[in-house]
DNA sequence: GAAAAGCGTTGATCTACATCAACGCTTTTT
DNA sequence: AAAAAGCGTTGATGTAGATCAACGCTTTTC
């Protein structure tokens, strides 16, 4: 099950890691299943876990007073998922993060992953990387919401990540691109052929 | 005029850099001046700097088809400002960054940057961490623009950075709201007093 | 110091999208 | 195998906020 986790990396550091590096990986990590439904964090609760999924997907979001869910993350396999100003800072996390298949995560701990992990130089490198490219995605998505027209988020979404509609229910997808099912049902109708 | 990124740099590290450090910062950042409405970056041009902002204050924006500006970020004094993507990958920016205030900024290279800077193991973690920070922020942009109203994104921004109010004219801030001046100016006429 | 540009405000109208509601189909639960 | 829950669709109606337009006030320009 680490291998997949060990073959990212290798990919994203363009290097093969030793078979010490390897076996510090397979410390630090531990599986865990989840299924469908479950949660892997509850809005209140401080996340203490950084997350790569080897199987899965699953979504994040909160919950208005109204009881409505919106989605502010959608994960799936070979991604990191975890609320990682609450595993950083200790605070409590706003946000649920939940299995919308049956998942299998491989899970480091916040004390393994500050004194283990990221004193690696080209873990934490990665990391780094990572953050960054985190970061430019969602200046892009606050440019989105506020310049583009509901059709044309979808068209992006759709351009960018098509795997997600085959993945995640069409309630989910337009709540992550901020506008109701409804909204996003009569997008694909009409003129959703691009 | 690099005290300022001196003491900042101090502060953000909490200790006291060496003279050698330094004096390393002064050569790589080079002091530049602009006056109100000059450009620091247009669109399609490739991003050469990472600015630190001394004295003054810019808007980052795009402009659509019809003409109309969409303000995707407002800096002031001591904050880093640049299209970091465009910088780091060498792509053609789609953003414009203009001065709003005349400005003094300190300007990095992408050479000093990569191969000096990014290498003093206390700069290079301090960027991690503001970069991270960044991202924090930007998920909570994201998630403001799908869940709250135009009303509850004024009054957060006036909390969180009540100073922008003195600084930018309102039709700015409206625009980085993601909103219309009218809207805004609408909002503070009426039940602006929270 | 006259003209022009920039800024904020207010009113009238328009529209993209949300909300509410009902229905059929499929999947899950028991 | 029946009941219930989840999902997508379609129609009717509502609304937050955009757009368009006009007006005063201040600041900048020449």
């Amino acid at each position: 099950m680490h291998d997949t986790l060990i073959a990212y990396i290798n990919n994203a550091l363009g290097k093969t890691l030793s078979e010490k590096d390897e076996h510090l990986l397979e410390s630090v990590f531990k599986p865990k299943k989840l299924r469908k439904h479950q949660y892997m964090l509850q809005e209140g609760e401080v996340c203490r876990f950084a997350g790569f999924i080897v199987r899965g997907a699953c979504k994040q979001y909160t919950v208005d007073k109204s009881g409505k869910e919106n989605i502010i993350g959608l994960f799936i396999e070979h991604w990191w998922v975890g609320d990682r100003e609450s595993f950083m800072t200790g605070t409590p996390s706003p946000y649920n993060i939940e299995a919308v298949e049956d998942v299998e995560v491989l899970l480091a701990g916040r004390e393994d992953f500050l004194n283990t992990l990221s004193r690696q130089p080209f873990i934490n490198e990665m990391m780094n990387v990572l953050t960054e490219k985190h970061s430019f995605h969602l200046i892009k998505r606050v440019h989105a919401a506020h310049t583009l027209t509901a059709e044309e988020r979808y068209h992006d979404l759709h351009k960018k990540y098509p795997e997600f509609f085959q993945r995640f229910p069409q309630h989910i997808i337009a709540s992550y691109l901020g506008m109701t099912k409804e909204t996003l049902s009569r997008i694909r109708a009409g003129s959703g052929k691009k």
